[in-house]
DNA sequence: CGACGGCGAGAGAGCGCTCTCTGGATTGTG
DNA sequence: CACAATCCAGAGAGCGCTCTCTCGCCGTCG
């Protein structure tokens, strides 16, 4: 009914002065007790604390910005190419660590979808001074693109960047050990012939992993030819394991470099009849939601991507406030033992 | 107190003065040439846009935001609730959408989780003038504990609103209409026990979808007791799909509520060694990833969801920038068929 | 008892941009 | 040809905040 004027009602945004005007003191010491800086008579803080709440003051971004010239921003990029597969639970939960620490401290979380095709735009608004730093999460290894940046800008990477790992930022798992670990479960069981449906390799935890997968079969004397590669995504891993039981070699076992592979494992060996995990035992890796969906509930390495995400935003902030961090964080995984395996 | 010596290298941002300088002109002048004002000689604007060119300059958002009382940012508001199904392609999809949309707009996207712990935070921060306009982004039904800000500032809702509906606005797809005729592709091949894994009753979409299949077996002279509820989530169309088979009555086609429920529907119909569409006929809801991960490929209905991404974004800018928007708008929906019926 | 030091609060100068207002040049009109 | 209307660029006042600098007050020391 009510024709949108404009922006709506009049909307009479607390300031400072007015803030400092009800209080009977200067915008200066406002300031102060806003930013709790220390040296403040404590009555007087009282008061204006009063006259912040009473005017229900809250200090205007842009101004602060400009006037502290930081953006008091962070920029998550996402390149066109995960933004299809935006869907995955991993990206999901790294973006959800981030955002619950981000939301405890004074900077806002951006986001930018990075199209290949104007990359420049990209570039200058962060280059524009409108951002403090920024985060890179992808499962790809495209996104290196962004490596030359941190030279002026601090950044985090998601996983170890597949070029520049020394220079660069990042926070990631032991991929290698953790699936050296849950393939362990597969042999030490007593299965012979274990394989694994390994991610895309030319992104590090796709290569990580099944190196890892290499080491304990090869460690059991069992033969380390049961490769194949996915794209981890759900119907890849179907289709990996359809190839796999095509080969009509035995199999008793699968590690899958993710669990969506897994599940995707699921369906085609299920669908020719077979028992998971009498016939043919199935591991994971990551511990999302497609663990838990399938039946029986896969055994899967639990991958603390919310942790991930948060330890990720954390750095980035130390950095940004000139705190020393450290370029390479590993996060312990551990392992999930359901019924797959 | 880290003395900030700032870590960053010297990143010698340029300025509008500095433009107006190179150029030979006054602030007033770049400034029109970069919102590009009419009026003013193009020769002048030339030899400012080379100036610009020449200093790699940026506008900065924060004091531009600051003059404009703009803050030249939308937010979209991710109830902590979705955030824990993040991983939806729904969510995930129409998030790419919005992010589409806004790189070609002057306006920047950021993310909030509203924690319900601290809704506070979030509404001062909303209602600070940090933000011009709000997007609403969820299956829930809980998050109309944002409406009410809609008076104080534009706010557009994926799907529409279970109460308020008549003073929001929001983008959607006619569920009802669509999932009638879903529903009507499975009687119209003579499917004569037509049930339906429903979503949620506490959502529009969950209710509607299953009105129009109540509507398509009705009007096929079908009875309209072959009801179980989900959640959307695959695992719930899993067991929502047992529950029906255990029913012992005659079933032979099944509509789902999504497509994820759907391929839930499919591991129980396939554990039960029935086929896909022989013994059951499935149908589903959304032409997700699922629909065509799984085997047979689903009919579904198809949901342009990064359209709705956009359009919501669309809207929510033209009502920033006072243009008059339709509350309502939906997008058309069409049907693919593929090999589940 | 005067000088000095320390500390807390105020004054005021910007931060980089937008936008209204003004003034001068150009064009149109009687 | 004088005067008004038109147009366009420049001047300058902020937008709301931070932060350095200054000042006033008090206690302490010589």
């Amino acid at each position: 009914m009510t024709t949108t004027q404009d922006a709506g009602a009049p909307r009479p945004v607390a300031t400072l002065e007015m803030v400092a005007a009800l209080a009977g003191v200067s915008r200066a010491t406002v300031s102060r007790v806003v930013n709790d800086s220390p040296s403040v008579d404590p009555e007087l803080a009282l008061s204006v604390k009063k006259a912040i709440l009473a005017l229900d003051y809250t200090p205007n971004r842009a101004a602060r910005s400009l006037a502290k010239r930081r953006a008091q921003a962070v920029t998550l990029i996402v390149p066109e190419s995960t933004s299809k597969v935006f869907a995955d639970p991993f990206f999901a939960s790294v973006v959800q660590g981030i955002a619950l620490f981000l939301t405890d401290t004074e900077y806002t979380l951006n986001m930018v979808i990075s199209s290949e095709s104007k990359p420049e735009k990209t570039r200058s608004f962060l280059l524009g001074g409108n951002v403090d730093g920024v985060l890179v999460v992808s499962h790809h290894s495209s996104d290196h693109s962004w490596t030359h940046l941190s030279g002026s800008l601090p950044m985090v990477f998601a996983g170890r960047p597949l070029v520049g790992s020394r220079e660069s930022y990042y926070v990631e798992v032991d991929n290698e050990r953790a699936a050296y670990s849950v393939t362990r479960q597969l042999t030490d069981s007593g299965r012979r012939h274990v394989a694994t449906i390994a991610g895309p390799q030319d992104m590090p935890p796709g290569i990580d992993r099944l190196a890892g997968w290499r080491t304990a079969v090869v460690e059991a004397g069992l033969s380390d030819g049961l490769v194949e590669v996915g794209d981890f995504t759900l119907a890849s891993g179907a289709r990996a394991m359809h190839r796999l039981l095509d080969r009509g070699t035995p199999l008793d076992a699968v590690f899958a470099g993710n669990d969506q592979m897994a599940a995707g494992a699921y369906t085609a060996i299920q669908g020719r009849g077979l028992r998971i995990p009498e016939d043919i035992a199935v591991v994971g890796f990551d511990d999302d939601s497609f663990a838990t969906s399938v039946t029986p509930a896969l055994t899967t390495v639990h991958h603390p991507i919310i942790e991930l995400g948060k330890k990720m935003a954390e750095i980035l902030v130390d950095l940004i406030e000139g705190r020393p961090a450290q370029r390479a964080t590993m996060l312990p995984t551990s392992l999930v033992i359901r019924d797959s395996a």
